[in-house]
DNA sequence: GTCTATAATAGGATAGAC
DNA sequence: GTCTATCCTATTATAGAC
């Protein structure tokens, strides 16, 4: 149970225990965690932890907050922008893709708690983010850029390729988080794209952007 | 918290005790769901519980099981199979999906335990699954039915759509399951096959078979 | 900012009547 | 097979010294 990658260097405490609370609620879920459990990879007391956070709730939104707050920022800014929905669909993935592979924290069990009823307040942004991400797939199958699939079968595809890869990542930083970023969203692009001999394109236009 | 919709008909105990703990485990986790919320869902009193099954846990493994030895019977029959492997894929993709559209049971938060301690007694046969399905992806990317893309990235792809499936289906069976099905092994194989004209004769060997 | 000691309660499980 | 009553442990969180 000894702390993963962590005590090396000046990491604060507060730090050290975000990061080894999203380890243990990734592995043993949220309330299968205990803060004896936390405090002990953080190599502190159990009473310590509240010095830094009033309930160990507050440590989960936190949590919740890092995945979602960044995230839905440059969906919406995607969604409200103009240009080729595909395009803009592959820009917001490769960045939220890149945002998980380097993010040191294991975002795994975000997605287990939403729904919970102790973090109703956090389900709004949820729901922003996710209004965003579709009103681009949307788009992309109404120009006709996207085979005339599902777009709810689309938009959960892609949820699910995404969180697959929280799942996957687990808060260990990739250096190749570029490399992973483009084979995913290629991936999805040739699931849905009408002509895959776009796809050069699209990459082309998201490196000179 | 009242139950969903198993108190008509002719259910007996155990099985709404089942299907209302699976519904509470997706939503709330395993180990933030007590055991007097299963008994009210149900209706009985939280010691009532215990007469059917020995412990919490046991209610819990019950459910893992039955997601994982049908599933994993299938796949390791068809990655025994002879014959095209992307064929094979999409046999299985199907059957999979099917399996998970018709479970009276929320199985989402079968993936969320399987790591934890409390379980390692279930996933060897996780892992025998992981196997079979991978063995299959091998060789339609070694016989050049797929494109030479990376086989992990095509196995964890494939993993995180059938694990959406499960939270999206949340145990609520659905009549167009044969659809959903089709639906979303197309989605699979049009990402990963070289020549997508391919796809027709898969869908029709598939149906003859 | 971390510690020891402890309060307060929630939750899994048992005993035994009906 | 379900009930009431209850035991006992684990866990969150607080108080107050250093």
């Amino acid at each position: 149970m000894a702390n993963t990658a962590t005590k090396n260097e000046e990491v604060p405490t507060r730090e050290r225990i975000l990061r080894e609370a999203s380890r243990l609620f990734a592995r043993k879920g949220f309330h299968g965690t205990s803060t004896r459990e936390i405090a002990d990879a953080v190599e502190i007391r159990q009473p310590s932890l509240f010095h830094h956070f009033p309930t160990k709730r507050d440590i989960m939104a936190e949590l919740i907050d890092i995945d979602h707050s960044e995230v839905a920022a440059v969906a919406e800014r995607e969604a409200a922008a103009e240009g080729s929905a595909a395009l803009r669909l592959y820009r917001y993935l490769v960045w939220d893709i890149c945002f998980i592979c380097q993010c040191p924290y294991d975002l795994t069990s975000v997605e287990g708690v939403i729904d919970d009823p102790l973090f109703a307040d956090k389900m709004e942004r949820r729901d922003a983010l996710k209004r965003a991400r579709r009103s681009i797939i949307d788009e992309a199958v109404e120009s006709g850029e996207f085979l005339d699939v599902d777009a709810d079968l689309a938009e959960k595809a892609i949820v699910w390729v995404l969180q697959g890869d929280i799942v996957e990542t687990a808060g260990e930083p990739v250096p190749n988080a570029d490399v992973i970023a483009d084979q995913l969203a290629t991936f999805i692009l040739r699931a849905l794209l009408k002509d895959q001999d776009q796809l050069g394109a699209i990459k082309a236009a998201a490196q000179s952007g």
